[in-house]
DNA sequence: GCTAAAATGTGATAATTGTCACAGTAAAAA
DNA sequence: TTTTTACTGTGACAATTATCACATTTTAGC
């Protein structure tokens, strides 16, 4: 269970054995059955989630109420609303499975003490976050491109999970409409994939 | 001339002076005259940086020959093409001065050796990483409502740069063109700011 | 397997934003 | 100051993408 886990550290870092129990004793396993929330919004987001199996999606529904799809969370990512985690405010996210899922879940505080006595704990989730954040950088630069390009861009970062995702959620992460997208995918076909 | 550094670094965690010493003693005071690089495209970003004084932007030029701007940089900000700083990739971006600046600079491996005898250090620059990417995740939010919407979002949390930055440099950022956004103007004045 | 519900495809039309051209204005350099 | 260069405003038109309506297909629950 916790083999996925212990690999992705072991991919950035080196914990000692104990260091690593004393870790994997924080997590709290989460089991979610499709449609199941981790977070809605309104709630204040206290835990950082690592998905095991399955996957997930976080969302905002905006002032007309469309859902806007802002990131998805797969096997071997970290997934959380950093900005109600690191504020304490209320989240505008919700963040949904859409299949069953396994997820490790850790909450700030009791992993900001672990910090305090296993610094390369906390090396672990910057790096991580230095992932993450350069992906995000990636992702402004491409929202910014026509929506061909940016759906080209998807398919060849996550080609892998387009039959496990819905045209509406893969429109919604691309910024357009499914309409759009159902019309882009058809153009893309006639050239040859 | 490291004052606004300390205050930024007491803000998020406590370092012991000698530590503070030790961290400044690495860092390598830049100045930029107006439009100067701190990083052009095809080089590898191994620096990242404090801006002290003045603002840069970084930007990317699509195949278009179109500059993109994705994100400035004023005082009190950390920046820095993380993708190129993590992967050792040579960048697509450049980073220009758009006022003489005054900036303090430090290595990649620099900072990784200090992190493994001051994890304080290593906690400031997480935390710091956790507000940047809090910011980048409500700009991908922002990024996908209409322009208008955009453009007064911008006033709100940035107002009081509007005056230093250029029509273009904002409409870049915004990802709209600068005649859009000169018509933007023009509505939301007639309707009172 | 059957039936209801959800998701997708497609046409007609509208709204938004971009492109191009050129005039006017402001700012930098000589 | 003067002169050049860069920046901004605006009109006409084009391109992209959204919206709405409804048909078709797929999926999930019984």
């Amino acid at each position: 269970m916790y083999d996925l886990l212990s690999n992705h550290i072991a991919r950035h870092v080196t914990l000692s054995e104990l260091d690593q129990q004393t870790f994997f004793a924080a997590l709290k396993p989460v089991k979610l059955r499709r449609h199941q929330y981790l977070l809605q919004e309104g709630m204040v987001c206290r835990h950082d989630h690592f998905v095991i199996k399955g996957g997930v999606r976080q969302y905002e529904v905006d002032n007309k109420g469309h859902e806007k799809v802002i990131h998805f969370g797969f096997q071997d990512w970290w997934i959380t609303d950093r900005y109600s985690w690191l504020t304490g405010s209320p989240s505008i996210y919700n963040i949904q499975a859409l299949e069953d899922s396994e997820l490790l879940q850790i909450d700030k505080d009791t992993l900001d003490q672990l910090f305090i006595n296993i610094p390369r704990l906390e090396r672990y989730f910057h790096i991580v976050l230095q992932h993450t954040f350069a992906y995000w950088q990636e992702r402004i630069l491409v929202l910014q491109k026509p929506a061909m390009e940016r759906y080209l861009h998807f398919r060849k970062l996550y080609g892998h999970l387009e039959q496990r995702l819905s045209q509406q959620h893969i429109a919604s992460y691309l910024g357009i409409t499914r309409e759009s997208l159902s019309r882009l995918r058809n153009q893309s076909a006639q050239r040859g994939s």
